[in-house]
DNA sequence: TCCATGTAAATGCAAGTGCATCTATATGAA
DNA sequence: TTCATATAGATGCACTTGCATTTACATGGA
């Protein structure tokens, strides 16, 4: 899969890979939705907080398991703090730094928002694929693309 | 596949899913930035176009095709149109409708375009994969997610 | 014909995002 | 120590997107 030219098929991929994403998130998206609850994007960032060591994690890792950029980190725990679900706290090992850690309400939300979106994913990607290891497989494919061999 | 709850290997296809589509667009938009051409969406959008018969499609044709939202159909033909690279023409079987038609801006854009893009593609997507066989399995169970059973 | 209802596309406004820049702290060389 | 440079995170501004609504035309029934 090396040179400079894509195949038809890394081609067709490409295209499929941005226009399922699409339909697969705008499908989840509504459904949050339509059932009262915020963002997808909260739920990711408030999960990633919950499994991390004592809830807490600084931006920075944030932002690298987000994958979303520095600035959107930034607005998205500005949103979820003056909700409630997250607070900053100063990070003691760097004076740049900070600690945003996920509140009892914020794992409260995303233990609500779980069963509806659970739904949702099976809605618009498990009921789409054969069987298990179609799932397996696009996972481990997906799992290819997001490796940082980056820049 | 079925029931409601997702298992262990749709979920985590789910989360890559979203990841890796975060990670492929904006690599491949920051490249195609950097070279100083429009955004990806400009050049799907024409593509589309050119691909279809006499150039042109009715934006609720292009809405499905893209999977955006009728309103950022109508803003995204708002820009294009500014820079010359479409033209609206009035459709005649339905009066509320309309034709989007590619111009020759448009055709020498996404020709100059292509061989940056399809770099990115390369470097974003098909490098990443191990073989043909890869880029064809994730083309197939990619598309398995779009095929609309939707609703 | 007239009107209620439906559909294609546009638009005002709010919210989110990208980009460049800014502030504050950290690090390392002189 | 001092200063240049680097890094973490915030922010002003422009642009894009989402959402609800509006406008214009189409369709079908009274």
């Amino acid at each position: 899969m090396s040179g400079d030219a894509p195949s038809q098929n890394v081609v067709t991929a490409w295209a499929r890979l941005i226009r399922a994403q699409r339909a697969a998130l705008a499908g989840v998206e509504a459904d949050l939705k339509q059932a009262g609850w915020p963002p997808l994007g909260w739920y990711d960032a408030l999960l990633e907080l919950k499994r991390s060591a004592n809830g807490a994690l600084r931006p920075l890792e944030l932002e690298s398991r987000l994958l979303l950029a520095q600035h959107n980190i930034s607005r998205l725990i500005d949103r979820l703090e003056a909700k409630g679900y997250v607070e900053r706290r100063p990070y003691a090992a760097d004076g740049r730094g900070q600690l945003v850690a996920i509140t009892a309400a914020g794992r409260a939300l995303i233990k609500g928002m779980w069963p509806a979106y659970r739904a949702a994913i099976q809605r618009h990607v498990g009921a789409k694929l054969r069987n298990e290891a179609e799932a397996d497989q696009l996972a481990t494919l997906l799992g290819r693309l997001i490796a940082t061999e980056e820049d």
